[in-house]
DNA sequence: TCCATTGTCTGACTTTAGTCAAGCATCGGC
DNA sequence: GCCGATGCTTGACTAAAGTCAGACAATGGA
């Protein structure tokens, strides 16, 4: 690993934690312990589980009860039981807790003015682009791709939701009936893979790879969720599938696309793949790609 | 302020907070109190003052004399009378101390290789080129630009600073004797001024404005250090100047400056100085501006 | 139906972080 | 050689943050 990218990051961290960290932690307190004010910020205008804020957060359960009573005996939120568990319980904000959340807001406002005061325009410019980026690649590297069973339910949910975007995308919609090229067990192991990728626990996007022969594989089903666009997620999906594949001891790879799927196109050919003939009768494909691995 | 950079400016707070912040502080204690932690790593290899520390850290003189006592105790640090002053003690890191701080920078390592991690080379360039852009525009917009007696201890170190870098630059070098354009009093309010620019409490560049007839004045002795440079101290010193010359009822602002100064020459240009005839018989300028107010 | 698990709450703690005021020695200027 | 200011230390606090174990109810699969 680069040294010189190494020590940037150091010195990126240090000034960070204590610049802006500092100031977020006694600004953004307004009289009132961090553990709370973080946990008016986290509550949102939706309502959470509490279930949900503790993982978020990472705090102790007997910890989080307390700061939870806590601003309830303040007026500040509702504590009601949660949907199909009776076992949870949902935070909501009351019309005073949103209140004193609009207060953070501003307050956040305020900070993120000062940090900008100094500067010019074109500099401003240039910092909200320079962050821009370090927040994109920053969430990138803290996606995980991993092994998934195609039926899980958060695999299920990437899936529907991938075949909806086709339905939208494709001029004559789309019909997974109409594709049987990957059904749930071609792409369960061993003959096959189906990873999903996460982001903070979320799933972000997905990808299949089915065998199709002794040395011969498909990549099916690789997909990102529109929140996690432009950080590289579909190229990491790829990455794990191929590499599985020569694990397998694949030779060479094969998919098809859409033509209006400009983007996987575009990745296909960046990552190696090169158009070759048809080879299969998916009504659906208008592009037919292989790699030789 | 435009919104949406305002936006953006919150969610990398956030972000960075929540992801560098979080795991700076939870990585880096080892088993320790976070505050110990931070002042082993601010103490260094060469030691420093407590009264340094205090002021870099902003802590109450009491506590931080707990946690140096705390941290003499495990025999980490070593703790001396501070040299000309009988009053200050000075600390400085024992070996044991120093390995310590090894560890702390291998854990620094590891924290900073792990945000790598699963990016790939392009990526990783891109990461490290932001975080550079946002950590120097960050600094920049915590420069302070402010009056100062140009007589004053750090506006004498700057001026010395400025003077020895004019030497080692110059072709023929560099004499203050042989400058006389502009003494201390020349610069001195309210027939002139000079201002300091200081970035956490450190002069890291100056400037000065010297009347020099009803209408007329003359920028002199722009100057940044070496470790601030790139972050636009300079122009933000003359643009002080410009706006306290306006406040004080000029109309032409002017000054002179040597060939080897191309950064200068650059700036002057940048900001509207125009290029104009000799007006002054300084033996070190080259070239001479000026500019309508 | 039983039972291990999960989600929440409560009580009883400890540690960390920080504040405030008083005290002592040393300094610098007069 | 006096005196107010400065640098550090000490004692006596408080509040915030966090840990741990036990209790209880709801859940979900065997």
């Amino acid at each position: 690993m680069d040294e010189s990218q190494l020590r940037q990051i150091r010195r990126f961290n240090r000034l960070v934690t204590r610049r802006v960290g500092a100031l977020e932690t006694n600004y953004l307190r307004r009289g009132r312990p961090l553990a709370e004010a973080r946990l008016i910020f986290e509550i949102g205008a939706d309502g959470v589980d509490v279930r949900t804020l503790r993982s978020r957060l990472g705090l102790d359960s007997g910890y989080l009860s307390r700061l939870v009573q806590s601003l309830k005996a303040q007026g500040l939120i509702e504590l009601a039981k949660g949907g199909g568990d009776g076992r949870r319980r949902r935070v909501s904000l009351t019309r005073k807790g949103s209140a004193e959340r609009a207060a953070y807001d501003r307050l956040s406002d305020r900070l993120a003015a000062s940090m900008l005061e100094a500067l010019d325009e074109a500099e401003r410019g240039r910092l909200a682009t320079a962050m821009g980026e370090v927040e994109r690649l920053i969430r990138a590297a803290s996606v995980e791709v991993a092994a998934e069973a195609p039926n899980s339910g958060d695999a299920r949910r990437c899936l529907d939701a991938y075949f909806s975007e086709l339905a939208a995308r494709f001029e004559g919609g789309f019909d997974v009936a109409k594709d049987d090229s990957a059904r749930a067990d071609d792409m369960a192991a061993p003959s096959g893979l189906f990873v999903l990728a996460r982001l903070d626990g979320d799933a972000v996007g997905c990808g299949g790879l089915k065998r199709t022969g002794k040395a011969t594989g498909e990549i099916k089903r690789v997909w990102t969720a529109p929140s996690a666009r432009g950080m590289g997620v579909a190229r990491r999906v790829l990455r794990t599938l191929e590499a599985a594949a020569r694990d397998m001891g694949l030779r060479t790879l094969r998919l098809d696309t859409n033509r209006a799927l400009t983007e996987a196109h575009a990745l296909y050919n960046k990552e190696g793949f090169r158009q070759i003939a048809r080879f299969n009768d998916n009504p659906y494909a208008d592009h037919w790609f292989e790699k030789r691995l």
